[in-house]
RNA sequence: GUCCCCAUCGACUAGUGGCCUAGGUCAUGGCCCUUUCAAGGCCAAAACACGGGUUCGAAUCCCGUUGGGGACGCCA
């Protein structure tokens, strides 16, 4: 499929279209190839094609160009595309456009699929590349070309950058002017005499308007005087953008183009493509665009903008995806969603139209979120990783610390964590001696008067058996009695000496979890 | 400059002509709880950009203004 001519596809369109459609979420769920390396070879099976036509499925793309990160944007509008897909039992597609062939590079393209995994959109066809195409679309650009549709422009760049400068100049419209739409015999003949490579432009009508019916906007009219004659194969016979888009969406037979509110002015453009073709269109989304605080278009000026930034962070990918899903969508008062809510509720109508800020508040408070409800396990293993990352312990050290134990830090500290990186920070003072007291809080709270007071407590614990919490707060308690002190006074100096922090979990959990060892050296160590 | 999109609290949004004295969530402030910090509970402050219509009635429909964003490439 990924190689087919014109006239061939025309004829089968609707066939086409059915034998490429997927066999169903659930299935194709488990089928799902995400190695790009050999997907140009991947092909629909031949059982698929039995489908009856009333159950043609919906086929989305997700088509970022190769940037070498996926940005929170883009992560959105593949996020609506996959819930889309999912939602309606159709086929999620991930294409790159890099007909620009400098930004075919495997490190280009291996982060935003890692990217894209690590959120769970997971695609059920492709990656497929436009530079791996371009004979696809030279093919269909010359079918244009036998037909009249299109023409050969002579024009060099410079002398077009010349004219729109020009333009500009006299606050006119930036258009080409149409000169090699019709050239004579002779000036043909000169130019193919000549050293110039031409380029292909395709006709489009003088006048009238165009329509485009947005799932999201509604009608967009568009003026033909606001269009040119734009090139869609390129002096080196690459395609440019809006054709290659067009062949792409057409042999993959994409019935739903999901996309950023940027390219709702191409869409014009595109229709006269699929009209030159006689190809009916598929339905068009644009979704608002992603801004940032201050309004601008988000860039990296503006602090993380990619998806791979908020995991390094100790960003969950269910709250990134639950986050993302309400920038810009929403369902009543429903703020915390499931992935299967989130499917089970998608809309395309229910997206709502201005562009929306990324609020990076916001998104830590659903990520805390998901740190309080999530399984403690689960979430001790992402911790581990972050021993090493935080230098709190060396590699080796990090595997031998059990998972319960992961959990128990997980389960003690996640109402004060906003993030898996403060999650894994207490585990300094908690696993290891390698950790530092805070000068202004040992001043403060290590006075000689507590310190002995914390030295005898010391010795107080040494009879403690089990180490747990509730006897460790008995023994605290009697001790203090027999002093003639409140527990409230040696609370923070206690906390301090044990950990050289002010702030954390309640003290005697916290002594539980440093066990016996430490809790009484550290007392003992208390001041010297 | 031209074209296109958008417009409810600081932010995300609910709202589809009367249920609105405009609801929820984040953030902010206060109180409670408390061995600290959180978490949690309660409360508060906080918005329909402006001007015209249409209508018995407008946040909701229409027009204009203003403001914000995007596009105008042999970039994508």
């Amino acid at each position: 499929m990924s190689v087919s001519s014109p006239g061939r596809l025309r004829r089968s369109r609707r066939l086409s279209r059915l034998t490429i459609a997927p066999s169903g979420w659930a299935s194709s769920a488990q089928s799902r190839k995400n190695s790009y390396k050999n997907s140009e070879r991947s092909r629909a099976s031949p059982r698929q094609a039995h489908r009856s036509m009333n159950e043609l499925k919906p086929r989305v793309r997700f088509a970022p160009s190769p940037t070498g990160e996926l940005h929170v944007g883009g992560a959105r509008t593949a996020l609506f595309n996959w819930l889309f897909a999912c939602k309606h039992q159709g086929a999620f597609i991930l294409r790159f456009e890099d007909t620009d062939i400098e930004r075919n590079r495997p490190e280009l393209i291996e982060p935003i699929l890692e990217s894209l995994r690590w959120l769970g959109l997971l695609w059920d066809e492709g990656p497929y590349f436009q530079s791996r195409r371009t004979s696809l679309y030279r093919e269909w650009a010359e079918k244009l070309l036998k037909e009249s549709k299109a023409y050969k422009c002579y024009c060099t760049p410079e002398e077009l950058e010349e004219k729109r400068k020009a333009a500009l100049s006299t606050k006119q419209k930036p258009k080409y002017d149409g000169r090699c739409r019709s050239l004579t015999s002779q000036e043909e003949q000169r130019f193919l005499s000549g050293e110039r490579q031409p380029a292909l432009r395709l006709k489009i009508p003088e006048s009238g308007t165009i329509t485009v019916e947005d799932a999201i906007r509604g009608k967009v009219e568009f003026d033909f005087a606001e269009l040119d004659d734009f090139i869609i194969l390129r002096s080196d016979g690459r395609p440019t953008y809006n054709f290659a888009v067009v062949v792409d969406d057409v042999t993959m037979g994409i019935t739903h183009v999901i996309r950023a509110d940027e390219h709702l002015n191409n869409t014009p453009k595109q229709i006269l493509i699929y009209q030159a073709f006689g190809y009916p269109v598929p339905v068009f989304a644009h979704v608002p665009m992603v801004l940032a605080k201050d309004r601008s278009k988000l860039s990296k000026r503006h602090g993380a903008t990619a998806v791979a930034e908020f995991h390094d962070r100790g960003v969950l990918p269910e709250a990134l995806v639950n986050y993302l899903a309400r920038l810009g969508w929403s369902h009543g008062d429903q703020e915390i969603f499931s992935t299967e809510e989130l499917i089970a509720n998608f809309s395309l109508e229910a997206v709502h139209p201005s562009a929306a800020i990324f609020d990076e508040e916001k998104l830590f408070w659903v990520n805390q979120h998901y740190l309080k409800t999530g399984d403690p396990k689960r979430l001790g293993e992402l911790v581990r990783p972050l021993l090493v990352k935080l230098n709190i312990m060396n590699e080796a050290e990090a595997q031998t610390v059990l998972t319960e134990r992961l959990a128990q830090i997980v389960v003690l500290f996640r109402e004060r964590a906003k993030t898996l990186v403060e999650l894994a920070e207490p585990a300094r003072y908690l696993l290891t001696d390698n950790f530092s007291y805070e000068s202004e809080a040992v001043q403060k709270f290590l006075t000689p008067e507590k310190i002995a007071l914390l030295h005898g407590l010391a010795e107080a614990f040494v009879a403690v058996e089990p180490f747990t919490a509730s006897n460790l707060e008995q023994a605290a308690r009697a001790y203090l009695e027999s002093q003639g002190k409140a527990l409230k006074e040696i609370a923070q100096p206690c906390r301090v000496a044990l950990t050289g922090k002010t702030v954390g979990t309640g003290l005697f959990e916290t002594m539980e979890l440093l066990g016996k060892e430490r809790v009484i050296n550290r007392l003992r160590r208390a001041g010297l």
